[in-house]
DNA sequence: CTTATTTGGTTTCTTAATGCAACCATTCTG
DNA sequence: CAGAATGGTTGCATTAAGAAACCAAATAAG
């Protein structure tokens, strides 16, 4: 009676969720984002469990999101660092961010801005290939063969 | 000893993974919008119990991404769809997609494609206002006020 | 050297979430 | 009327989450 395995449903977003799906590892991954890397930081910062946060940490490591760096000078320090597959999530992390922002109102203290302008970012859109802005009804599903995806029920 | 609460961090990711941050949330918005509205069809389609389905739509009408219609014609039928907020998650389900293809591999039968040209979608990025794609290096964190955001460890 | 203290955990216990199956009321279908 | 479909609810077993205590290694303080 284990909990619903997410890898084996054919569906590229449950096997995502699978990794990140959970209520603490997208948080862990944004704390991450803002430069957190030490044990401590992240119990802190986030005021998870160092039980869960030790679990979540692994999980993370073991799907390739992060890695754990022994910081060798002086015993047993570790950093948590991002892989790329780990900072490759800011797209998402970044639009729910957005989301939240747009539907929730601003109950963010932190703001994301240009490293370079200091300007606020531009939303996160969906694009087709000539850039023009897609939302979920102009897109189609298909199957392998360009077929209309047929909703299984 | 109640689950933590993620809506007063002061963090608007933290308060969007409230609302869809569960296992199921996020997948029962995509198969919504792949076309899906009644309960059956998304119990059959996701594979997800009755009583987590119930809870889940519940939570997700409760929080104004999806709404649930009473399709009269013949007595006890309703329908599940998606509000503008709902719809508006398009953005985070795409990059979420796209991100497991790109680091999971192809493990989804189905395609998303330009409901127009057919063709693949463009992968979706976090631009700056000009237009410049820019990573989770390219970007800052402040305050209010514009001063560096500290991070409080 | 001895005694904290920091770091990164593990263990234990309680509560919450998940999954399965059975049951139920209403409404169509035969 | 009998049976099936729809949209649930309830009960029970298992797993995950949260709080707090404990722990080992190394470092810093005195």
């Amino acid at each position: 009676m284990t909990r619903k395995r997410f890898d084996d449903m054919g569906c590229s977003v449950a096997c995502a969720l699978n990794e990140v799906g959970d209520w603490w590892s997208l948080l862990v991954v944004k704390q991450a984002m803002l430069g957190t890397r030490r044990f401590v930081d992240f119990q802190h910062s986030l005021g998870i469990a160092k039980n869960i946060l030790c679990n979540r940490l692994s999980r993370l490591v073991d799907n390739g999101v992060m890695v754990r760096v022994d910081v060798g000078e002086h015993g047993k320090r570790y950093e948590y660092r991002l892989t790329d597959k780990g900072r490759d999530l800011f797209t998402v992390v970044t639009a729910l961010r957005q989301w939240s922002e747009r539907w929730n109102g601003e109950k963010d203290a932190m703001q994301l801005v240009d490293g370079q302008s200091g300007e606020p970012l531009a939303p996160v859109v969906v694009n087709n290939r000539q850039g023009k802005v897609l939302t979920v009804r102009d897109v189609r599903f298909v199957d392998e063969d360009g077929k209309p995806w047929e909703d299984v029920g």
